[in-house]
DNA sequence: AGCATATAGTTATAATAGGTAACTATTTTA
DNA sequence: TAAAATAGTTACCTATTATAACTATATGCT
């Protein structure tokens, strides 16, 4: 493990030799962690650029996506499908309701739950924007080939997707 | 783009028919914001758990490493290079002097400016805690053959590496 | 039936991550 | 020397993630 140790110390003052002001090629780039929270930066930059416009955050995007898909989809079912916490679904839902996109129906079988639908507004601002996110996608990924993006995806799922540990 | 459109509405009630409490296989899962969320959720849970017992987050890990592969790095060059925001610099390596693991060295040439260096505590502590996020990473992606991991790997640092747009 | 327990949703906190604006101290440049 | 740029810092704001506690309802037990 002593490979590259230079062991500059802060008596010596190496700092004459200055470093390139972003610095490349080093173990970091080894670690999935990095390269996750990288590439995702990325991605979700590009993701906001797209979305601006409708004013549209990622976790709003993916609410819309679930119900649309799913209509009538518990909070609670919401929230595990898209690994974010309860607290946040009802922020999340409260706002897509605000501005008319969503709604809760109180469900007759068991009072507790609410049942969420897309409002007619909703249905036609996520159509336009799964066209959008799409669009987004490719071009946060230029430099990858399409086979590449297909092999990326299904690489990524099959990380999350496994639950060895009841992650 | 009317394909599967399934027009449940409300006042139908439909929630008689309810879905399973994770709800799979969504035109979400082609996402690719989506999968990496999910996938950097399941990584970075595990490489907490690994820290846990010496209390180093992500970044503080990522910090430790930059500054043993370059000891002197400036914070601005620290900040580039992991993509985070100079104030967040700022309280990283405030944390890291705190706990006699960094420390900064003003620069002669540019008194601007700050070198950082581990000391001696700071490169006992981030030889250990590399071997600990590999072990993470493995842990994370047992799913994965060796070759798929470094796949993934290669295809996450060609998506972040690309700067077409001044990223 | 009554009572304990569990669940769906909500509210309230707190810590972390990410970004912006403004300020100080220096250095560079023109 | 004056103006502009840079390194670091402080202050602020929002979003994300995670808790804990609370309400209302439902389920299970005896």
């Amino acid at each position: 493990m002593t490979t590259s140790k230079k062991s500059a110390s802060p008596e010596q003052a190496s700092l004459e030799e200055a470093y390139p002001s972003t610095v490349e090629g080093l173990v970091l780039e080894e670690r999935l962690g990095y390269a996750l929270r990288r590439a995702q930066l990325k991605v979700f930059r590009h993701f906001d650029d797209a979305m601006r416009e409708h004013d549209i955050r990622p976790a709003q995007f993916s609410s819309l996506v679930v119900i649309e898909g799913y209509p009538g989809v518990t909070q609670s079912s919401l929230a595990q499908t898209l690994s974010i916490d309860p607290p946040r679904v009802v922020n999340l839902i409260n706002s897509l309701e605000e501005r008319g996109l969503a709604l809760r129906v109180r469900c007759k079988r068991d009072r507790r739950s609410h049942g969420i639908f897309l409002t007619k507004t909703g249905e036609a601002l996520v159509e336009r924007l799964k066209g959008l996110a799409e669009q987004s996608d490719l071009e946060a990924t230029q430099s990858l080939s399409e086979i590449e993006r297909r092999q990326l995806l299904t690489l990524l799922r099959k990380v999350y997707a496994s639950e060895e540990h009841g992650d």
